[in-house]
DNA sequence: TGTTAGCACTCTGAGCGAAAGAGTGCTAAC
DNA sequence: GTTAGCACTCTTTCGCTCAGAGTGCTAACA
């Protein structure tokens, strides 16, 4: 038994109607579109044949049929019209993504919530990692007697800083000298590299002055590097899920919101998959995520870096509509912190991205 | 017809009995208590009584009582014992809390998980409000040709930075002087009154040098001050009113999500709140809250600085808990953050206190 | 005079069965 | 190969009854 074109036409048209009426497809039902001028019975034949290979559900003997995972996956990959996003929805994009574009981190945090209101689905919005940016200046402040602040930034202009509490005692000109002692070590090199490297060691050669404060300060400074390589993780919409029929059940909704809100795992879930425009579907999905489909895509960070950005809802998610909106804002953010006008120069030069506070 | 010893008892009784079962209180239930002596008809009598007094509410004829938002805050300020807290999670609060202790966003965000867990219901905390926090230092640092980054130190360690585009061409001396300056002239003010000032006009007298510069660094100066002044909010357990009987309704579990995931509103309801410990109930708080109750209290950083922590769940929370966990939390984060050591000092030594990045 | 027992009454919620509706699978005819 | 027809299955909804919980009132009691 083979998909023949009738039987991709059928099913194209159980996914599409499933997909927006979440009510399980009957052959009458079918039989009534436009696009199908085939009696309910043949149809019937159809879907029971579908059901052999795979591609159909029965919730029990007397409901229509419901697509299974791999019926979503022929569906996302073959059979799926890609939408064209109205020009109002763009200009709305462009619109509130240009409006403090300044700001890395606050920038991503409304792409989330736009993404949210567009697709009316949970949206979520991860921050570039930054193991590859080059370490550009190491800074030490003095706050009081007892404390510093140290700051540590990159190329890209990302700032990280934390207070250090000082054991020793440690004068204006310490901190001056530390800096930079620091900055001369480090500038250029990727903040993984300098994870790797026997800090220590370089106070004793370097800085023997300094060796006093160093038992303060190395502790610190590795932690504010791996500071540094945290990625943040901003959600939108939560509440979209009551929406939806799946999530009507209080059980199914709390384990969804429990899921998801535990920002450690879901962070791992979401560095973790492929790059580019990634679409899981159920079982593709990890256990706990197995009613749910995935759609995410990545945006650029002057060229280099890579954030993520995307959706999650039940398996039955409008995929061409979605996607193209993922589409568009990741583009559109990719833009927003595109290198501007290089011109001249050879070197790259890096665009505005920022931390917050 | 007054609130005599017997009233206030039965009172008591149906406020604690509906606040551990959520169902009405009838006569019966309440006459098997072995602190209340009495029939089931007294007590019918006597709940007539308290419900023409505003106290009990009826759902319908044949159910027991209920009782209502007046009732609670009698409760809440007369009849209710305050239960200590045992000794274990005074134990777990401290360690976790002291984990992290050098950075206060994150402390506060742990701050808020623990209470949330410790409390089942949803949790939630804002960082100090920096308007009267002095500034200490202000300093540019290049990026690349286009743009630098701005970062403004605060007495009490907070950091805050920005990037700037450049509109003209800068050098590092421009940078500097710059730095020196602003430095020079704001230091020892507090963010609030900087924000008043006439700043351009200072660009115009005090560096004619730099005037080419002034136009895109006082507007980010500003912005950057400001952003000095946003309060962030943690929260947690959002998944926690699932257990709720009062939200096993998906509708008014969708309202209640709704209006506690709206940051900017939800983060006006907790600022705006009284000081000290506050509890609201009902009809206490705004229209979209009325069926909740708040419980909410500070804690201070430096001594200073005035964050504030608390949950929010059904009317029928046990106060007397939440309440200890609360306070328990708060003065414990005001320990964590107060004043080390200051010794021979007479000026306040601040304690680490910095932000996240 | 306050307290209590008793009883009729009310309202909710669970349980049950009937009936409607949707949809299938099979057979037989086209 | 397609379709009409029909028996069959399963779910959902509706109405009904009945048990249970609780009240309010009255009358008796201490």
């Amino acid at each position: 038994m083979d998909l023949n074109e009738r039987k991709l036409k059928i099913l194209q048209a159980i996914v599409s109607d499933f997909i927006t009426t979440s009510e399980p497809v009957g052959s009458r039902t079918l039989s009534k579109r436009p696009d199908i001028d085939l009696s309910p019975a043949t149809i019937r034949n159809e879907m029971s044949d579908l059901e052999e290979m795979g591609y159909l559900t029965h919730p029990h003997t007397s409901a229509g049929r419901v697509p299974s995972d791999k019926a979503y996956r022929l569906y996302v990959d073959q059979l799926m019209q890609g939408s064209d996003l109205p020009e109002v929805n763009k200009q709305e994009i462009t619109d509130r993504l240009h409006k403090d574009a300044d700001e890395l981190d606050q920038t991503v945090e409304h792409a989330a919530q736009l993404l949210s209101e567009m697709t009316n689905l949970v949206s979520f919005a991860i921050t570039p990692n930054r193991s590859e940016s080059k370490i550009s200046y190491i800074n030490f402040l003095p706050v009081d007697e007892n404390s510093v602040v140290l700051m540590i930034v990159c190329e890209d202009g990302k700032v990280t800083n934390s207070a250090i509490r000082m054991n020793a005692p440690y004068t204006e000109e310490n901190l001056t000298l530390m800096s930079k002692v620091m900055t001369h070590n480090f500038k250029g090199k990727a903040v993984s590299a300098v994870l790797t490297e026997n800090i220590a060691s370089m106070f004793e050669s370097d800085m023997q002055a300094l060796s006093g404060l160093a038992g303060s300060v190395v502790p610190s400074f590795m932690k504010t590097l791996e500071k540094m390589l945290n990625v943040d993780l901003y959600m939108d919409g939560y509440s979209n899920i009551f929406r939806l029929p799946e999530y009507s059940d209080v059980a199914k909704a709390q384990n969804f919101l429990e899921t998801v809100t535990n920002k450690e795992q879901f962070t791992n879930v979401l560095v973790n998959r492929d790059n580019g425009l990634a679409i899981t579907i159920g079982d593709e999905n990890s256990e706990d995520l197995k009613d749910c489909a995935l759609v995410t895509a990545d945006y650029k960070v002057n060229g280099k870096l890579v954030g993520r950005l995307g959706v999650i809802g039940p398996k039955r998610m409008k995929y061409g509509e979605v996607t193209s909106v993922i589409k568009y804002i990741t583009d559109n953010l990719s833009r927003t912190f595109e290198i501007e006008a290089p011109a001249e120069e050879a070197e790259p030069v890096e665009a505005a991205d920022n931390d917050e506070q």
